[in-house]
DNA sequence: CTGTTAGCGCATTCAG
DNA sequence: CTGAATGCGCTAACAG
């Protein structure tokens, strides 16, 4: 209860129980060769100085690594990446773990040293959403062992455990489902064509068009790099083209929200699909279907394969794997297409 | 480059470089003493090797805590605690400490365990969102000095330094800026009374209620506990009152939301106000008037407060200090709101 | 069932 | 400017 020394050590606790610090040791270590005297002893002792076992001592005695688990993401304040960490922070509190987590912001040298960090730290294993052109820092030799799994990109340079959404696929059963009503005349609008997620959704588009049959209209395709300006903006042009698509796929929910800004304002009867959900979905005013995943699942399954590498003792011979989470279509209506809509009061 | 010996240590480097381990660690803190030709002798053999130092080595040693912030979250899967998490990252980072993150999932049985564990890990300082009815294992005698701050909640039972949001103030303007444009009778529906946020945005509704010379009607007070169903539930019996409400005051955003599908499918004429920012909000067919503040501050400034005992020799005597986190009144127009609108093509 | 010995890798202290 | 000795708190490996 009381603080008096700040940090008992087993020596004190020893002392106090009235055994070998040892004992102490093997007593919190659930030893069964340990007289169950001896057991409550320390643990009384234990609970009377507050004492608590000192993690940095317990790491360097032991060579093995802490209990903790890196993971370098890009950004936190995006929902997509907070709802990966509440994965890999779930699963690994599951398996008793902790999570450092650390916030790139894209940039690989920011990166680059927090892996230094956490490498120092002895973290035991590490998820990483990797942002530079090249993971070869990330390679086996090069952690001396430490596992890792590559979140949402892929590796390059290098082969490394990675979860990946399916884009293509996603991509492909969006834009099917507007082929599937008919639409033939379809806008999209991509990500920037250097990013891994944007070339994947663009080539599941693409081959969804093939497959209807469809051929590809360079004028339909938009994409919103620096110089295309934003996604409202791309929308606006593709409406105004002479003529203009009937539906609009977006590659993912900044440029849906900019797409449908585009719609309501121009071309109110255009259709409109996009990746990634959106919670709001049904309060606009205006029909909309989604790829949609789960992100958290992507989190969750980083960190089983790092934690997989971890139990398994030949970790580093085993060939890297790659996991794919996968994507559906939802089709959300909006507030306007219940049929209760302005039914008024109930009673009144 | 290769890896070799997995974990090289100061006297792999000392032994490559030709100097003693002592020197090696003069060298690697910059410590003026040591003669150039040495350091760079060290430097390209920490190189050669990847020598890391080894942190646990250096807390047990030093007997200082590690450069490590823990953050006890109550859910990080809700975007005002990830922006929370987002902002403690943030200035932590900035000043040299990494950040342990766990989620309690707002049970104290949890909260404890991720306290214990932090505190095994030697964590210099603790940034907590409260979950418990009572913070009495919070306390400085507790956590033998460890700094703490709370933030988003005010400690019970103990006094601690802490950020709150201006809840009441907030939600004071928010109520006020209705009655501005001359709605006398506002409906308001609040959180569990249970919750902190929920009383001090109650209070700040009754105020500027009081400040207009409106009386409280009870009829008009609707909260979203367990038994009285979902926002949305509550603000249809709300609207559907004899004489209902000209206006709606959500506690939260997602009352916000709830309260939105009400009024779009029962009751179009009502102004609809709600506490935090949405960022869709100027997609919805509603004009809305919202009380925002910056979640990410919150973070920033526990963490600066945490900081700041950290670096204060005699942290302990000094008093607990309550920052308090402005908000704003924002009114968002809608897309409709907009002469631009329907102007259809620009060019075709 | 229990204790003793020894050393993990580093940084403080003191002596060159 | 440099090095040798010492010990942080803990636990493996060995005695009892």
């Amino acid at each position: 209860m009381s603080a008096q020394n700040p940090h008992p050590t087993m020596r004190d606790v020893a002392d106090l129980a009235g055994v070998s610090p040892m004992t102490v040791s093997r007593a919190l270590h659930n030893d069964p060769n340990v007289a169950p005297s001896s057991v409550s002893a320390v643990l009384a002792a234990v609970d009377r100085l507050g004492y608590r076992r000192n993690e940095a001592a317990r790491v360097l005695r032991t060579g093995r690594p802490h209990d903790l688990l890196g993971l370098v993401i890009t950004n936190l304040a995006n929902p997509f990446y907070a709802q990966l960490a509440v994965g890999v922070e779930r699963f690994a509190a599951a398996h008793g773990q902790r999570v450092v987590i650390g916030n790139s912001a894209d940039d690989p040298g920011r990166e680059r040293e927090l892996l230094d960090d956490f490498r120092s730290q002895r973290v035991s294993g590490l998820v990483v959403v990797p942002s530079g052109p090249d993971q070869r820092h990330l390679a086996p030799d090069v952690l001396d062992g430490v596992p890792v799994a590559l979140a949402a990109r892929p590796p390059r340079g290098v082969d490394l455990d990675c979860v990946l959404v399916d884009d293509t696929g996603g991509a492909r059963d969006l834009t099917a489902s507007l082929v599937a009503v008919g639409h033939k005349r379809i806008g999209f609008i991509g990500l920037p064509t250097t990013s891994w997620a944007g070339e994947q959704r663009l080539d599941g588009h693409l081959s969804a068009l093939a497959a209807a049959g469809i051929g590809a209209d360079a004028d339909l395709l938009g994409s919103t790099d620096r110089l295309a300006g934003t996604a409202e903006d791309v929308a606006r042009r593709l409406l105004a083209l002479p003529r203009p698509p009937t539906a609009l796929v977006a590659a993912n929910n900044r440029i849906t929200v900019g797409a449908y800004r585009a719609i309501r304002r121009y071309a109110q009867s255009t259709a409109l699909a996009g990746f990634d959900d959106l919670d709001f979905a049904d309060l606009l005013g205006q029909r909309l279907t989604v790829a949609a995943y789960d992100p958290a699942l992507v989190g969750e399954t980083a960190a089983a394969l790092v934690l997989d590498r971890l139990r398994s003792a030949d970790s580093t011979r085993q060939p890297a794997r790659r996991r794919r989470i996968p994507v559906v279509v939802k089709q959300y209506r909006t507030l306007g297409d219940d049929p209760a809509v302005d039914v008024v009061r109930e009673q009144s």
